[in-house]
DNA sequence: AATGAATGAGTATTCATTCAT
DNA sequence: AATGAATGAATACTCATTCAT
């Protein structure tokens, strides 16, 4: 029984990273089922074994990615002391994650709307956690006096446009050599912090 | 002679507004050729007068539609008085033009990598001329001595970044009426207009 | 095993025997492959299980039928034991195939080299090889003394060029029913025997 | 009058002779008639004045072509003085033509009788008048002793099917550069001529 | 559970022909 | 008579999905 269930989920698997390879090489409509079924060495109809359709194999290879991406991130962040030490992690986690996975970054930065309506919503409701979740700490930060208070919300989204922009420049332009993406992102921290930053009057 | 000009730019023209209604609903791929031909009131094969392929017109289609925007925006900068003032402008504009054309924001937006490299290159290209042109206007506001010197590159990103997520959060959710996108937008302005803001000894 | 080996083969010559009935009778062009699925009773993705294209289909059926005619040839010319024996059972098969294959006769015959260069290489090549075959026979039969010695490449054609002119008239014409093709070819060979004759010396 | 008459004659001419380019170089199906009309500087909807159809001034193609032949031939035939000189001339003339006109020659060899049935109906008929214009003269000659009494049919059949075999090594064949087609058809003459020749008695 | 042979819905593109000028 | 912009019928081929084994 564990035995079925180790290859069961070691197909599963497969297939998803198959998927993973296939997909960030060929987009959506040029990647093909049987190519992914052959780089997960499995049978074509076995894919249908595991998911539905292409559209649901798709759903989920995302879902997957973006699993990996949250753990490592919350491995960082949870030891994040300052809020500029948080900051700072989620640009280098996030920056590693899409230059590594430069292919699948071109997916998630890229959120499809048109692939379908299921597959933008989740990737909307990911981001509006993701902000969410940005804006439960700007408060704690705000609590702290790490901060000034502002708008979480309008915080959150000045924080996630620089780092996705910032992404984007790592991944869709190929004279990467010459940009320092880490002293960029800092930079654009730096600009950042300062606009959150609590009144000079502390600073005296 | 003129009238042959017309009609021809008509048609011309009549297509592309049909391609952009087609493939702002559907997307690329769903979109059928044939339909956006029923849509101009043509017929098919006279798409193929105007336009080499599907994609031909998709390309034409997103260079139209960019140069309306800017050519609204800059209209519009072309009045602004301070940095507050254009940044202002900037956001309104966009926007606007997002709300208006939600389904092409869509595209812009959620510039597709995948769709095939000569429109993603042309997207691109288009969102480094709009980065470049911000970063000489910041050159220029930090030597009137609007802003403190920073990398205006790294500026750059974290002005459009904002931009461009809040014009996701308008385009991409519906629950946009709870929302005031004005005023979002004016708290992320004030915080990188402060994350940018001479230092404060001017302010004794 | 032998079961999926028949029923594979099955389909595969099903779909052959289907092109040669469907391209005889309406030619390349005008036959359209989802005519010849339903004529094979196979669905019109399985024609392209076996053949890559229409081009090779139709490649495929012209070797598959012009094997059958040089099988059926080489088995009378063994047991021909005379020259003239070995003409008219040459005559004989040809004029049969061509009746009983009229319409892909017209596609033998009337070699078509715009259908494109690779069917109508393998179409020469073939012609040749046959022409060829000829010549060799006559070294063997001049050095036998049954003839006088010729350029055999010339009497090849002389031979070829008559039996394919009247092969032509048998399929070409439909008043066929009138001439009497048995007699013509007789009439002919003996015209080419006489022309091939040893010196008349022989004959004293 | 004159003028439009001779425009008009011109223009038709011209139409004609670009059809023979263009035909001849890609064939029926691939030949765009808009290619003719630009081979022939004349717009698109003109050859629609002349011709019917595009099929229409194919045909009409091929019966100048074919006229142009015979011309040439019933020139040369009528200095021809015995029987050998004429077969000499008449594979003469028409190795020269298919020669110059190799890819004309292509269609009137390779006559496609899935090009249409008028198309081919017109072909067949003009080679029935070939082969019986030459039994007549092989009455003639016949009549004069030159050659012993045969089926002139059958003996037509035989002159033409050599005839258009080495036509056929010309224009088929590129390693032409080889073979002398000069001697070949005379030894081919050689074979039809004894196969022809009176009675031996006759030459004591 | 695993497979892959079989299927057919779906679509961009071409080009002969027309007809308003 | 001459034109060429406009048209839409016609068709090979792909690939997600199914299902018998």
């Amino acid at each position: 029984m564990s035995d079925i269930n180790k290859i069961s989920g070691d197909k599963r698997l497969r297939i998803i990273k198959a998927a993973t390879k296939i997909f960030s090489r060929k987009g959506f409509h040029k990647a093909k089922v049987e190519e992914i079924a052959e780089e997960a060495v499995v049978g074509k109809g076995t894919v249908y074994e595991y998911f539905a359709s292409k559209k649901e194999l798709f759903l989920e290879m995302i879902l997957y990615a973006h699993q990996q991406y949250q753990d490592s991130l919350e491995q960082e962040l949870s030891r994040a002391e300052t809020f500029r030490d948080g900051l700072q992690k989620l640009f280098q986690v996030t920056m590693n994650f899409m230059k590594e996975h430069k292919e699948m970054a071109l997916i998630l930065l890229a959120d499809h709307p048109l692939l379908g309506e299921d597959i933008h919503k989740v990737l909307c409701q990911k981001e509006q956690q993701q902000l969410e979740s940005m804006s439960k700490m700007l408060q704690d930060v705000t609590r702290r006096g790490e901060i000034r208070p502002v708008s979480t919300h309008a915080a959150s989204l000045v924080i996630f446009g620089a780092l996705y922009l910032i992404c984007g420049q790592v991944v869709f332009h190929e004279d990467n050599q010459e940009t320092d993406f880490q002293q960029l992102s800092q930079e654009a921290i730096n600009i950042i912090l300062r606009g959150l930053a609590p009144p000079v009057k502390e600073m005296l």
